[in-house]
RNA sequence: GGAGACGUCGCAUAGUUCGGCCUAGUGCACCACCCUGCUAAGGUGGAGUCCUCGUAAGGGGACCGCGGGUUCAAAUCCCGCCGUCUCCGCCA
């Protein structure tokens, strides 16, 4: 939900930002005449009500014959209240439905356009190469015993797995890795639910455009969240909170589900995108004039972490017209696939402005004492994804795989995985 | 899954029997001031959220878990939903 006071006073910014996404400016005017109409029903229904509340003052005091006669009077003044109400109740509706439509307002500096016309903020570190045929990650992962993707077919169907072994242990190594760092920055760890209620589903911008890419259960009336974003927004939900000590960080950790709805034959082979995988996603509550300070900050961690695992990136803006309906900026991060030859997606990170806020009614207090929205930012530190990209860029010439230094720690000091005989690994009976 | 109890302005409570003196009382906590004078006590006053009209001063309206209904009028009566608690049943 954008700034209705925005909307009212400077319409062309509101116009200029679906422009720039690609969306239509027409809402804007849609939207315009619903708030004008919702106040107009309001002020009527309100002054129907005041009357009414002044005549029924004064039936109570009534005796007798002077009360039937208030009370004869009164009653037509009641049935036109009800009718105002209602009428002021769907302009209500009617306007929440023409603003809800606007996306969060563009900031200033994303580029402009699609999908391909994001701009690349950055590069780092230098992308591995090899004096051998490198294998892609599933087979590295297969030769590891790390992953099987056969079984998770056999139980659950297409784009399931099993990480197995080492590879089980690599994500919770993983996993460990970015919550430590999460904790060193004073984020607040939380273990998120994976399944929520419509509204706050809705609240979140979820149910829009990508309503068929979430798993629904409507024997519970309950959506399987796609990321634990939703929880962590919904988690402060109707409340006001005290920034006065600085932004609210929360590190959740959560399963997600995704339908994948959209991208068949896209990415079929391995864990590159799949239905069910576990992240580490910070959340971060903050005034909306620090949110783009507090962007930059999301992204520095989330560089430190693919730098501390010695993989090569790339940063990109995303471009307007590839943002959600609740960000207002949104920087990915890439890592090199090397056997891909591309970069893919290990991280982004959205700044929601205070339009996430606005439907979640998630306030703060500013300085003057005044409750106004806050704003809300997300941001990938780790999901099963990276085992791509670490598995990839970090493999010998003997089918072995070097862990980087950050990460041996979490598993137990090992330095260097190497392929299983086949023998050792899962497998079937007969 | 069955039975029952409950949900009130930050917290704790009163009010619901019998609809209107509820503009929701009281205690605690909070803020300002006064008195006192020192890790205390007392006094006075003030405080919520949201929408809306207005340049403003200042009006109006809504909010007693949420949503409907009855009524001139609902915290109070009726219906549905959500949540909490207790007991029973069931249970990877």
């Amino acid at each position: 939900m954008i700034d209705p006071v925005l909307l009212r006073e400077q319409p062309d910014v509101v116009r200029w930002s679906q422009q720039v996404r690609g969306s239509s400016p027409d809402l804007v005017d849609a939207a315009l005449a619903a708030d004008v109409a919702r106040r107009t029903a309001l002020t009527e229904f309100e002054t129907l009500r005041a009357e009414q509340n002044a005549f029924s003052k004064k039936v109570g005091q009534a005796q007798g014959d002077e009360k039937k006669a208030l009370l004869a009077e009164v009653a037509e003044l009641a049935e036109r209240v009800k009718a105002a109400n209602a009428a002021a109740n769907d302009a209500e509706t009617a306007y929440h439905a023409a603003a809800g439509a606007l996306e969060n307002i563009v900031l200033e500096g994303v580029p402009a356009g699609g999908e391909a016309d994001f701009v690349t903020l950055r590069e780092q570190g230098t992308r591995a190469t090899f004096d051998f045929e490198p294998k892609d990650h599933l087979e590295l992962g297969e030769a590891l015993g790390a992953i099987d993707m056969a079984r998770g077919a056999k139980v659950s169907g297409s784009r399931f797995y099993f990480l197995t072994g080492i590879g089980a242990r690599l994500e919770i190594a993983l996993m460990n890795m970015a919550l430590d760092r999460a904790l060193a920055a004073d984020f607040i760890p939380l273990i998120t639910p994976t399944l929520v209620r419509p509204e706050i589903m809705s609240g979140t911008g979820f149910l829009g455009a990508h309503a068929d890419e979430i798993y629904y259960l409507p024997a519970d009336d309950l959506y399987l969240t796609g990321t634990s974003e939703v929880a962590l927004a919904g988690f402060h939900s109707d409340e006001i909170l005290d920034l006065s000590d600085g932004p609210l960080r929360y590190a959740g950790w959560s399963t997600c589900y995704r339908r994948e709805a959209g991208s068949s034959g896209k990415d079929t082979r391995g864990i590159i995108r799949v239905h069910q995988f576990n992240k580490l996603e910070m959340f971060v509550y903050t005034t909306p004039e620090d949110a783009e300070a507090e962007h930059d900050r999301l992204v520095a961690w989330q560089e430190a972490m693919l730098q501390a695992l010695g993989l090569s990136y790339r940063v990109i803006d995303v471009a307007a017209g590839d943002l959600g309906s609740s960000a207002a900026r949104k920087f990915d991060i890439e890592a090199w696939v090397p056997t891909q030859d591309a970069y893919r997606e290990l991280t982004s990170t959205s700044n929601c402005t205070t339009f996430q806020a606005r439907r979640l009614n998630t306030r703060h207090r500013a300085d003057g004492g005044k409750t106004t929205p806050v704003a809300t930012l997300n941001g990938t530190l780790a999901t099963t994804r990276w085992i791509v990209a670490l598995l990839e860029t970090h493999q010998q010439a003997d089918g072995s795989v070097v862990i980087p230094e950050a990460l041996r720690p979490y598993l137990g000091g090992l330095d260097r995985i190497t392929p299983t005989p086949a023998t050792t690994r899962p497998k079937a009976d007969s």
